[in-house]
DNA sequence: AACTATTCATAACC
DNA sequence: TGGTTATGAATAGTT
């Protein structure tokens, strides 16, 4: 629900993948309540978050609850739980680090490393790939830059009109004051936003 | 929701209250299967009607999940093997967890993915590696080939001098055999090494 | 965290 | 129980 549908598959962005879990989970647990205590019945909900942290509700006492479960699905506990369970564990530890060693490879390539083990195949798929992300980093830092501009443009006009009064013009302002720090116009569009009336007037020279 | 507000309140209509509680809890259900698969979230939910029918939902299994809410939230079972090393997989799976999103997310910005998270800073670091990365595979993509017709043209040599006592020339053996695949040279450098002698040839006259 | 535009869940009804 | 509809809730995307 909301802004967009929403496909039945894991939220691959970490952010809004923990924004949604956090909403989603006390909508669960506030609807667990409400069938509660509307229907009469009992509910108990244990969720568990990717890093591990516990979130829980249980209309009843909890160990109750489960106790009854137990003696409703049958206490299938099988020989050692323990084992079974350590069991589980390794291969869960074992696929997380496959995907980790696929990860890291991955990256090593695309960083021109561990090269030799590719064929000609996917080298040139691999070049391909990274024109495109180049490019797309190129648009965004296009993107960045304009609107640094833009801002920059709506500070200066900003700053002409509070000294609309005076008679220096900016530039005999500048004239005056020799601006003895080399800028190096890249440093323009750091996140470095501390403002400096003295950039915003050069930037206005070479960009109005 | 529906037509009408409703109190947080026990439904007194035994009929209704069945309703209710046969379509809110498929409603939770629902939501328990989507908390999980969208965030990656362990959940448990167990149900009883007020007449005892059971109903629950496990995106895990449930007796691991509710051995995890005893290891987390109930009473602290001692601090026996068990815990212990359930605490040490857990953060380890946590920590391996962490890694991946960082490789991914990595990955994802150099695919030119979710840029709007970076700074102009990051993305000029970025444009630098993935430059670095892109020169390294056309070198390797240099070095593949090169390779390639090396070994062409000593194998085109070798061919040479098993015909040597034949009259007709190479260009003569392709002019009479007139090869009707258009060969795409990009072809060339696959990883498929079968060796075809025409394409040698071919390529002889090529590179020679 | 707060704010909407949307989708969803469901109360009432059949 | 199962289907329909009007309406209140939940929430995805955005700021």
């Amino acid at each position: 629900m909301g802004r967009g549908k929403v496909q039945l598959k894991r939220i691959e962005n970490p952010t809004s993948r923990q924004v949604t879990f956090s909403k989603r989970r006390n909508g669960l647990l506030k609807k667990s309540l409400e069938l509660s205590i509307l229907c009469d019945a009992e509910v108990a909900l244990l969720v568990f978050s990717a890093s591990g942290k516990a979130y829980q509700f249980a209309s009843h006492e909890m160990d109750r609850t489960i106790a009854k479960y137990r003696s409703e699905v049958g206490f299938l506990q099988t020989s050692d739980r323990r084992s079974r369970s350590m069991e589980f564990w390794r291969t869960e530890i074992e696929e997380l680090k496959r995907s980790i060693d696929t990860l890291e490879t991955r990256l090593k390539h695309l960083a021109g490393e561990d090269l030799s083990v590719l064929g000609m195949k996917e080298l040139k798929q691999m070049e391909r790939q990274i024109k495109t992300g180049v490019e797309r980093i190129r648009s965004q830092k296009r993107r960045i830059m304009s609107e640094h501009i833009k801002s920059l443009k709506t500070q200066v006009k900003l700053h002409e009109l509070h000294h609309a009064n005076g008679s220096s013009t900016i530039s005999g302002e500048i004239a005056h004051n020799a601006y003895p720090k080399v800028i190096d116009p890249l440093d323009l569009f750091s996140d470095d936003h501390s403002g400096n009336v003295l950039i915003w007037i050069k930037t206005k020279r070479l960009l109005t």
